[in-house]
DNA sequence: TTAGGGTTAG
């Protein structure tokens, strides 16, 4: 006869052994091998058995009939208590780990530090952080396991700073680091909110790296590399990557990622290139596949973009989600818009970034209503907004100036979606107004923000002083941004260019001086263009391009024609007070002209010239694109640094609203 | 026992 019998065959449970019996599980168990009367060593064959089905039914997901079995086996073992740990995280059930935390204790394994690290990773998974650290915390026993499974889990919930005390801490006992407890320590000087810089705190990381002899460990250096890609550090990034004895694809992709993600495209380009011919050991996979479609996004290179199309197809990388949106962004910014949604279509699973990435296109091309409507598509189709959602579709309302369609979305991210607005979405919310010319409007929202306005907030207000020439809103905006940014260019120019736009010379002058002050430099205009898969790049006023002379001639003689037909040079884009016949010169030297015209003479008749800028498109640009447009029976395609133009005989698609 | 590079915005 099988009964359930428990109280004699506890042995060497502790004090709180009755505990274990109490738990939330039924106290009838359904099935066991316990007997009545059995020898002493048939109660290790029965104790073994127990222990052997408990974890055989964890293997099988059925935790609730080993919970139960665990409540009358009085020598659980070490292993037992890991499969059971495995369990509840693998079943998401909080409720359980508790259980079987507390049966851990009462059996005495609290102190085993195996079982501590594994509960310290339960803990993580389950979303508990705080009693991961309260296990840890309690355990006397650290080995590098214990401090690796905290680690790891403050890393992953981005408690940079817990992490960086705790190490300080670690060292301070004299307990050695591994490669384990670099790879998450560098991890968390991305994460953390230090007081110090925390690019410096990585370095600082860098040097202990070194000086305990990890410098030739793949992951330590690549994680090493990745924290450099990631502030921005791409000469130390770099340096970390030649130096690396040894390099794999992830290495590789690791840099591609970092020049692609620091506006250096083509070198990215480049290095994959380089990648596919030299490292031979080093096969590319979806990760790489995604960084280097980010870098023909970056550089609106659709040649480049279609043939790594090609190659993802016949690596069969094409089901893999992240893939799949990096390539509608990349058909996108490459002005391919319907190449973008016909990969979207043909999607068979899609997630809210694949819908954001739609959102995006729509809206970076001028079709906010149509945005609007993905967007609104995408809530019926079940999939919940996400904080970026927000960012895409009021982008895409400023750019086509839907401003109560924004005013709505707005409204509706925390009383429909609760979403808490950010930063970015006020600084849409600022843009969208300030754009159409409703400033006060705009400087109102910026008053009743309830926390401090940023940058981007007060950027964007600046950007539509500059639309609108309004002297006074850009003087309060730029103050705070000389405060809170001093070390950027691009507003000091914006208002020297509000300044010449207003004729106040002397202030626009003085600007620039205060610019040239700080040890700044005006970001100059570029732009590139793609012709047979080569990218050609154009800097204002460029003198090195062997075609320049026949470029010139063609630019002075579409400026002819247009004059002719009343055009007037729009020359208030200057910010010096120079004679007419200079500022002419010097608007007629665009960077984007040239590439326009270079694109005039390289490409075949019909064919569509796409051109990437780097900063805003200026007035005159866009109004001599237009005619070219025109003259040339040309569709010409042009992506600003904020959005694309469409120009096609005589029109563009903005609306002449940018 | 634990690890490195990924998609969307601005």
């Amino acid at each position: 006869m099988w009964v359930l019998q428990i109280p004699q065959f506890v042995r060497h449970v502790p004090s709180q052994s009755h505990l274990c019996y109490t738990s939330h599980v039924s106290s009838r168990v359904p099935v066991s091998f316990v007997s009545l009367n059995p020898s002493a060593n048939l109660i290790n064959d029965i104790n073994s058995n127990n222990n052997q089905l408990i974890q055989s039914l964890c293997k099988g997901g059925n935790l609730k009939q080993a919970l139960h079995l665990l409540c009358c086996e009085p020598n659980p073992t070490q292993q037992t208590f890991e499969h059971l740990i495995y369990s509840c995280a693998q079943k998401n059930s909080l409720s359980y780990g508790l259980d079987v935390h507390r049966c851990l204790v009462d059996s005495g394994f609290d102190q085993d530090p195996f079982l501590a690290t594994k509960l310290i990773n339960m803990y993580y998974e389950l979303g508990s952080i705080d009693r991961a650290r309260k296990v840890f915390d309690e355990t006397r026993e650290r080995t590098i396991y214990v401090w690796n499974a905290l680690f790891r889990a403050l890393a992953m919930v981005g408690h940079g700073k817990e992490l960086l005390d705790l190490y300080i801490q670690m060292n301070w006992i004299g307990t050695p680091s591994d490669r384990f407890t670099y790879t998450y320590v560098l991890k968390a000087c991305v994460v953390s909110e230090l007081s110090v810089c925390p690019l410096r705190k990585g370095k600082e990381i860098h040097a202990h790296i070194l000086r305990h002899g990890y410098e030739a460990n793949i992951h330590v250096m690549t994680t090493l590399l990745d924290v450099y890609a990631k502030f921005g550090s791409v000469s130390y990034a770099n340096s970390v990557f030649c130096a690396m004895p040894t390099k794999n694809f992830v290495s590789w992709s690791a840099m591609i990622a970092c020049f692609a993600k620091n506006e250096m495209p083509m070198k990215a380009l480049e290095l994959f290139q380089l990648m596919m011919f030299e490292a031979c050991n080093s096969v590319p996979n979806s990760v790489t596949m995604v960084n280097v479609l980010q870098a023909c996004a970056g550089l609106a290179a659709l040649e480049q973009g279609k043939l790594i199309h090609g190659y993802i197809l016949r690596r069969q990388l094409d089901s893999i989600l992240p893939v799949l949106n990096a390539l509608i962004t990349m058909y996108g910014r490459c002005g391919e818009i319907l190449m973008g949604q016909r990969v979207f279509d043909n999607m068979k699973k899609r997630d809210v970034v694949s819908w954001n990435s739609l959102i995006s296109i729509y809206g970076m091309h001028g079709f906010g209503k149509k945005a609007i409507q993905i967007f609104e598509n995408m809530i019926h189709q079940g999939v919940s907004p996400s904080y970026i959602s927000f960012i895409t579709v009021l982008g895409a309302c400023s750019h086509a100036g839907l401003v109560e369609e924004g005013k709505i979305l707005f409204e509706s991210m925390l009383s429909k979606y609760r979403i808490h607005p950010g930063m970015e979405h006020y600084a849409c919310m600022v843009d969208l107004l300030g754009r159409a010319n409703r400033l006060g409007e705009a400087i109102k929202l910026i008053e009743d923000m309830h926390f401090e306005p940023g940058p981007t907030v007060w950027g964007s207000l600046l950007g539509s002083c500059r639309i609108h020439c309004n002297v006074e809103l850009a003087e309060r905006a730029s103050t705070v941004l000389f405060e809170l940014e001093p070390r950027n260019a691009g507003n000091y120019v914006l208002l020297a260019d509000i300044y010449a736009e207003a004729k106040l010379w002397s202030e626009a002058k003085s600007v620039m001086k205060l610019l040239e002050a700080r040890g700044l430099q005006k970001l100059p205009g570029c732009s590139w263009i793609e012709v047979k898969r080569k990218v050609y790049s154009f800097v204002s006023v460029d003198e090195h391009n062997p075609q320049i002379e026949e470029i010139h001639a063609l630019l002075v003689k579409l400026s002819n024609e247009m004059k002719a037909q009343g055009y007037v040079p729009q020359t208030n884009v200057v910010l010096y007070d120079l004679d007419e016949e200079e500022k002419e010169r010097i608007v007629l030297g665009h960077s984007e002209k040239l590439a326009v015209a270079f694109g005039l003479i390289n490409t075949a008749k019909g064919e569509t010239i796409r051109i990437r800028k780097n900063l805003r498109l200026c007035e005159d640009c866009h109004a001599v694109t237009k005619f070219i447009s025109k003259f040339a029976n040309r569709e010409i395609l042009v992506r600003d640094v904020n959005r694309f133009h469409h120009f096609r005989d005589g029109v563009c698609s903005c609306g002449d609203y940018w």
